[in-house]
DNA sequence: ATCTACGAATGGTATAGACATTTGGTCTAG
DNA sequence: CTAGACCAAATGTCTATACCATTCGTAGAT
């Protein structure tokens, strides 16, 4: 065939005036073709060029878009010979910052909270150096029971600076997201975490808050979370039931450098 | 001043005659003034059309650059504004697959291996399942020690195929990675994982494996290993010492719903 | 003094085309 | 029948240019 077959692609539709550029609407057009299946692993995409001339774009444009399909893992592209879709298993996936809410409500459970105490104090000094906090500055600490289908789960210590977030205990935390009122009431934009996890032998006080049977460890995770801009927002240590919760972790084997164009937005 | 300053990247030299693509110098050059510190945090970068000039390159080029940057989190750019240095904090790391010697080093230790067993049995039927495997073939079933320091730190379970790996008996692994192995002496290009992480109370037999402490609990990770052409390579459950080692995870808040323009690897 | 409108500067998107490099097939000479 | 030359097709790199969108300082009006 001297004309390439770009039959699976004629649904997607292109909107020149739309706030999305022209790049974006095509890597979600072809990104959704990918992710629904709707292409088996190995199949070879029309090259670009035909790409191109389908949608009446330039080489460069369609190449921004590749990029992106290609940064994800929904394709890849050999020099000379073309472009063949990825296994969806070898498909990249980030690592979310999620709520615990979110979180429960991802493996199919019911969240609920408990608030257990909110008190405005003096924060020791590392937690001072972490926040860079001054003298007298102040920090909410929040103690929460963290409940999954009626069942306690976790023990959450969540501590943030008054300064970020003054007039905090006028919410409802055991109602809403803590993460919510954050972005939402307050305009912190959450960016990125790191979390250390850890396993321990519960003490007797974890023991009874978490019904914990008889011979049973707890996992213990120390987050700190920073917003957009940089500034640590919050540093809390969850303790959970360690034999009714585990942390899901995906690594990438380092590879050469990327390429291509991008946008940051 | 209406020349901008671009004194800073004087030392970056262009070789148009290199197999590596001129964006790729531009990147390495600057990412590496970047990562040495040389330019302080939140530093206004030289307007993209000043830096064009300065290395005589077009505009699409040096954007192919500072996209490769942006990805890794070490410039931002807003539009109108110009594009500043990242804070070291925020910068972009993937997550890493390492072998324990390559983690343990990395955390300022020694890392040592003692073999218990090694053995080339039937696996049950999930194990079977998961390599894709068949009714008659067989996988290596290996026990570890792994010491950090002299110290006990893990004990470690190892399923790999025979079929990926014949002749694996061969090999010293105390001595040896068996990544290592895998990917020099079998050509198995190991690309990702899973791991789950949960905790739980050592069996007396670990306690004394590992000379666990009379009150401790331990860190379980189960890892699946998966190579470059999606082929499952490894099961692995590591069960390390709760009170020496903790892992560490890096997460990302997805920002729209869609693709995103950054990140990986 | 304050507000507004404008415009310059800057990064973001898009075009059209050129040449380089790699791959894989075909043709040809031996 | 094979080895090598050659060619076509595909992605990769790069140029030069144009216009768009956002931001921010400033000149001018009130």
């Amino acid at each position: 065939m001297s004309t390439p077959n770009v039959a699976p692609f004629l649904s997607i539709r292109l909107d020149k005036d739309s706030p999305n550029p022209i790049y974006l609407q095509i890597a979600e057009g072809i990104g959704e073709l990918l992710k629904s299946g709707a292409l088996p692993a190995g199949y070879v995409l029309p090259p670009e060029r035909a790409l191109c001339e389908r949608f009446g774009i330039s080489r460069m444009t369609l190449r921004q878009a590749m990029g992106l399909l290609d940064r994800e893992g929904l394709i890849e592209s050999r020099r000379g010979r073309g472009t063949v879709v990825t296994p969806a298993r070898l498909r990249k996936q980030q690592q979310e910052l999620k709520s615990f809410s979110e979180e429960i409500r991802d493996r199919g459970g019911r969240p609920e909270s408990r608030l257990i105490s909110l008190e405005r104090t003096l924060p020791g000094e590392s937690v001072r150096d972490f926040f860079e906090l001054g003298d007298q500055q102040k920090v909410y600490e929040i103690h929460r029971l963290r409940l999954k289908d009626g069942e306690p789960l976790a023990l959450e210590f969540v501590r943030i600076p008054e300064r970020l977030c003054p007039g905090l205990e006028r919410f409802d935390i055991a109602k809403n997201s803590l993460y919510q009122i954050l972005e939402e009431s307050y305009g912190l934009r959450l960016e990125n975490c790191i979390e250390e996890i850890s396993a321990e032998a519960p003490t007797a006080k974890l023991r009874k808050l978490l019904a914990l049977p008889k011979n049973a460890a707890v996992l213990v995770v120390n987050r700190k979370t920073f917003a957009e801009d940089g500034r640590a927002v919050e540093l809390t240590r969850s303790t959970y039931r360690g034999d009714q919760y585990s942390a899901i972790v995906r690594s990438v084997r380092k590879k050469k450098p990327i390429l291509r164009a991008s946008t940051s937005s």
